[in-house]
DNA sequence: TGATTTCCATATATAATTTATATGAAAGAT
DNA sequence: ATCTTTCATATAAATTATATATGGAAATCA
């Protein structure tokens, strides 16, 4: 291409940074791996021939793309450019630190896209093995087996959720032994075990087993069932956002379960898009933490709406 | 991507016909210049990084790209692929090898696209020049300075159109020198500068300088200048396809002038591509001639019908 | 016309790179 | 616990690329 464009090989070689004899060797190797005469030798200088002038498009078109694989290449390297699929265990999306986290994301890296999904723990952690997505929120502990890098992200607060009208609805707080007799909306412990478990757990410590009443399809599906009537349930504090049909939400004492969330990553790699996005995310929570704590201390329940608009 | 399809380097090595030391370092080499780890180690063999699978796919289309370079390179090198611009001189389309040789050129070598124009000789010897055309039949003499490969194709008879009616129309075959009081039909000197003093000269020959009539634009179009009666021509024998309005075509003694058909071309070089229409075009002129000869040799000229159908 | 300049080609020596051989270390398999 | 597999490293050998020196052909200039 230089000799193409310079129309001799001494200027060719010269912006080059390179002297004339090995050019002129390199371009008649070059011609006989090719099969094809790439110059017309003049006497003041070298012209293009025929075929040489067809081949140079191509080459051109060659050696840009060889410079976007290195672009793509260094973009990769400073985590500029590509995707990130980012998966969420049930409910984590109702956190207000996820919104903000991928508006924050997008506004630092402007070429990168998210995408999101929801779907339970060890589904994801399956996901995160398979590459289907890259790196998860979960709710411990995910499996052994699958070589997965687990670090805690933050513990939520779980509150309690009535149904309207329920005789306990008239306390704003409440204790867990208040509960004893209620029968208990709750997941299938296979969705979520750390969180099952620690609810169970926090029951028996309270000194009762709870009645378990109907099973949820998933977590942020114990609402509906709570505002139909059918028990209780003590659920991730940022389910309050759900006001299906009618649920109060209150607060429990220091007894209450706490619902762990953990960041889960495929290991072994270091993947500069996802360190970033773990750096943003854990900075929403810590930002998060310090405005919401204000928010709302004293008032944990909240009136449920109709669910029109 | 050896690597990446094996899965192990030792196994890649073996595939590509080389020792795994090598390949491990160049691996480690490109990592290094990319700035970014390609393969994830394991004890049993490699795995590619996140990174890696993006940028595998890249490299794919990027060696794709590459081994299509190559086989154009080799298209062109054994004139198989590309295309071919053709110039042709005025009249020259009505020559019946032309048609015959696009078609067995094609039929030949069906990835080569021909393109025909057809144009003047100076114009074509300019577009040769400024590659606008890669090959060119062209009336002689072309002019000096272009540097073009010039060589013989063949010699076309020359006929006389009379308009219908006229009172030397009875005669089928006629001398130059029966049309020395006749108005002359003829194209500016500069579309075809030997053959207008080959028309001429032959006159001189004959012992009269002609009268010049109407001036036509192209040599085809003398033809519908005589049919409307403002005189008479001498014209490349192909001619005769055209019947404008009622001409009449008569063949000339010993005395006729000639139409010199050449093949011009930018020299310097090889071009397969070229070489090869060359031959077919040749072909069909020898193949042409030795039917056609056989086909009209004693009535050259023919009652010109309307030119309805 | 002859001298000079320009520019590509060739030859040879040197430097750089690539490749192979030998060997070590880590982890799974027997 | 030993053996096998597999990648990494070190070093030597071969190959390749590069630079220097020089020649020849044609255009430019005196």
């Amino acid at each position: 291409m230089a000799v193409a464009e310079n129309g001799s090989f001494t200027r060719a070689a010269e912006q080059l940074g390179m002297e004339q004899p090995p050019l002129s060797q390199q371009i008649k190797q070059l011609e006989n791996e090719l099969g094809v005469l790439l110059f017309q030798r003049l006497t003041r200088g070298v012209r293009l021939t025929d075929i040489g002038l067809v081949l140079l498009d191509q080459a051109r078109a060659l050696l840009g793309m060889q410079q976007q694989f290195l672009s793509t290449a260094q973009g990769l390297a400073r985590g500029e450019k590509g995707h990130i699929r980012v998966g969420l265990a049930g409910a984590v999306s109702l956190l207000p630190m996820i919104p903000l986290t991928v508006r924050r994301f997008r506004e630092a890296w402007p070429d990168v896209t998210i995408y999101l999904e929801e779907s339970n723990t060890p589904a994801l952690c399956k996901a995160l093995h398979d590459r289907a997505i890259d790196i998860a929120i979960v709710r411990p502990p995910v499996p052994d087996g699958a070589g997965l890098l687990v670090s805690p992200l933050l513990e939520e607060e779980t509150v309690v959720a009535l149904p309207k009208g329920h005789p306990l609805a008239i306390h704003p707080n409440l204790e867990l032994e208040m509960l004893a007799d209620e029968p208990f909306i709750i997941f299938p412990r296979e969705l979520g075990p750390g969180f099952h478990d620690a609810i169970l757990s926090a029951c028996h410590n309270a000194g009762f087993t709870p009645r378990m009443g109907q099973q949820a399809p998933q977590i942020a599906s114990t609402v509906p069932l709570v505002a139909a009537g059918l028990g209780v349930s003590v659920v991730p504090r940022s389910l309050h956002q759900i006001h299906s049909g009618g649920v109060t939400y209150h607060s429990l004492g220091a007894k209450a379960p706490r619902a762990e969330l953990a960041i889960a990553m495929r290991g072994g790699q270091h993947v500069p898009l996802l360190s970033n996005f773990i750096s943003t995310l854990r900075a929403c929570c810590r930002d998060m933490r310090d405005s919401t704590v204000t928010l709302t201390p004293g008032l944990p329940d909240m009136e449920a709406g109709q669910a029109g608009a």
